[in-house]
DNA sequence: TATAATTATGTTACCGGTATCATAAAAATA
DNA sequence: TATTTTTATGATACCGGTAACATAATTATA
């Protein structure tokens, strides 16, 4: 591996020489510039990052920590970033924090000495909040992604939690539904309070009154069984709800899955509708009406809002964006496969 | 963002005496160590990486260069890469090729200058070859994952094509097919050579003559439309194939697909079995056959291995590791859904 | 007790770049 | 032509660590 003294010594000209040419800085004599390129080319130097960044402090590396990779909705958001990173010169390290607040304070610490330039952070809950601190006592630019911490005032991507859930309770509620149920994600998190709070809304302008032996709670990750699906199964026939709402794709898939073991049939039954798309790439079937977010979007704008943060073009605003969702209509909420199935 | 020297000289020692305490190396006194610690947890202390690496020559990271993040086989690929890179300590820069060998190329580059440890490479095909002959001239430890480039040994952790294949296109002629097309991945890519020479010998094994008008090409990615099976659907009845081996499970995909839009029921009409599970976490009713690669120990795997060669314990063996698929028998390749469904 | 070995710590130089200041030569201006 | 400005280049120091060698203070051994 060539230094960029190697380049000098062989192009005859002072290693100072050789870092103007290749920053393009400062006055270079033309036949100088000819030499000292033709120096690089034949030793196929390139310049040693490491020493770079002792000097420029940054690294031209981001983070992305997002809470599990395994989501169609964080692949999406991973390839969003890296596509536009790619773009901008960056490069993206990727870390998976589980939702579990002690993982993702270990990745920060380990960000925090590779030092990143800066950090896109889907939060893991509310409890994220002195991981955030770190970051800002350390001056780390960083963009919260999809969640936002309670208290924390920073540059952030969001989802239209709000919008999402209102228009999914309302065509629940047009196709006839009186009793829905939310199965949502754990209060500590900000998209399940939003949600939260939407469905109540729409419910209470609609009014259905709200009940609360139809609200629950579980977390948003993949697992086995859900045991709350046993307790709405168990319901007399007048108070079990008709309907479920459920916070994001995974909770979904459980609902179902455990309506099925129970012998309870989708949409026939129970209609059942959630937030977040599965993988339409792959998905030779597509049954659940969702709220479908712009997942890559996340990520690709999360990136330039970043960037635009570390190299100084917007120091100190705080910006907020908040990107709808696209509703799609599929079997899983209507009782027949009728013409309203427009996706 | 205090140093090395801001420690020390609240310690009151030399920088020397606070690197050997941070790096437990060497004699310090007990009560040195004390004071050294203090400082440290005072000052919010953390040794500065591009400093590091700039003596040590490592900067603990790894680059994990794949295909396609969307592909469910690659989220697994670098869920895996990615746990067991936490557990030793190594951060995983993430980048996507597209299957495009100059995307793939302009990473390979930045990932030189960034001095990442070693790459764990996923070639685009055999094109790859000059991207990774720069990889050996610069030094740079590298693991072949899934994917093997003609005339390069190297460490490789490859899935067991034959063996897949085999069981594949044996449980299909189990099934009464004697018409078997093959729909396959570019012929520079090893897999896809691999997967073309069992499906001709099982064939042959078999007794089933291999006929040169059911063997096809196309590409690995997701695309719209496939005009092939127009080809294959416009045969007369007795040319025509009754299954459908896929390469992948992205072309198994745009096969069912364009079947379906031509009216061509599966598996009724005709079957259909892929190399590559789909996303089983989060689909409710999975459909094809397959042979499933355990994805995540590829990348796992692929890690440990790479930081065995990095950190000097296997320098210069070629390990081959050939991980087995998992045939998954579903409804795809079943002409009625019976008791031989047993997954 | 004299000498050797060990322990605890410091000094210096270097890793590979770049910022800053200095300087000689060439070009522009008075 | 004398003076100022600009251009082209170099010397030096520093970024924040660590390797290698040096040295003073202890401790072990002869």
């Amino acid at each position: 591996m060539s230094t960029i003294y190697d380049v000098a010594k062989r192009a005859n000209v002072s290693a100072m020489t050789v870092s103007r040419v290749i920053n393009q800085k400062g006055n270079i004599g033309e036949a100088t510039r000819k030499r000292v390129e033709k120096a690089i080319e034949e030793l196929n130097y390139f310049p040693n990052k490491s020493a770079r960044s002792l000097t420029s402090k940054a690294t031209n590396i981001l983070s992305l920590l997002i809470t599990d990779i395994n989501n169609p909705f964080f692949t999406k958001v991973a390839r969003g970033a890296e596509d536009k990173a790619l773009q901008l010169g960056y490069q993206v390290i990727l870390s998976n924090s589980d939702e579990n607040i002690e993982k993702e304070s270990r990745y920060i610490q380990m960000l925090l000495e590779s030092q990143v330039d800066g950090i896109l952070i889907a939060p893991s809950g509310d409890e994220s909040k002195n991981n955030i601190r770190t970051l800002i006592k350390h001056k780390i630019p960083f963009v919260q992604l999809d969640r936002e911490v309670e208290g924390i005032e920073s540059d952030v991507i969001l989802g239209d939690s709000q919008k999402g859930t209102r228009m999914l309770i309302d065509h629940l509620i047009n196709q006839g539904h009186k009793r829905i149920a939310l199965i949502n994600g754990p209060s500590y998190i900000s998209t399940a309070r939003e949600r939260r709070n939407a469905y109540m809304e729409a419910l209470k302008y609609s009014g259905i009154p709200m009940e609360e032996h139809l609200m629950f709670e579980t977390d948003y990750i993949q697992k086995d069984g859900l045991e709350l699906v046993d307790y709405l199964v168990s319901l007399p026939k007048g108070k079990r709800p008709t309907a479920v709402f459920a916070a994001n794709n995974f909770i979904a898939v459980r609902v179902i899955k455990a309506l099925r073991k129970k012998g309870i049939r989708v949409p026939e039954d129970i209609a059942c509708v959630c937030f977040d798309d599965f993988d339409q790439d792959i998905d030779l079937d597509p049954f659940l009406t969702v709220a479908a977010q712009p997942a890559y979007d996340f990520g690709f704008m999360g990136v330039q809002m970043l960037v635009d943060k570390i190299e100084g073009n917007m120091a100190d605003k705080k910006r907020k964006i908040i990107l709808p969702p696209e509703i799609i209509v599929r079997k899983s909420s209507l009782a027949t496969t009728n013409d309203l199935a427009t996706h």
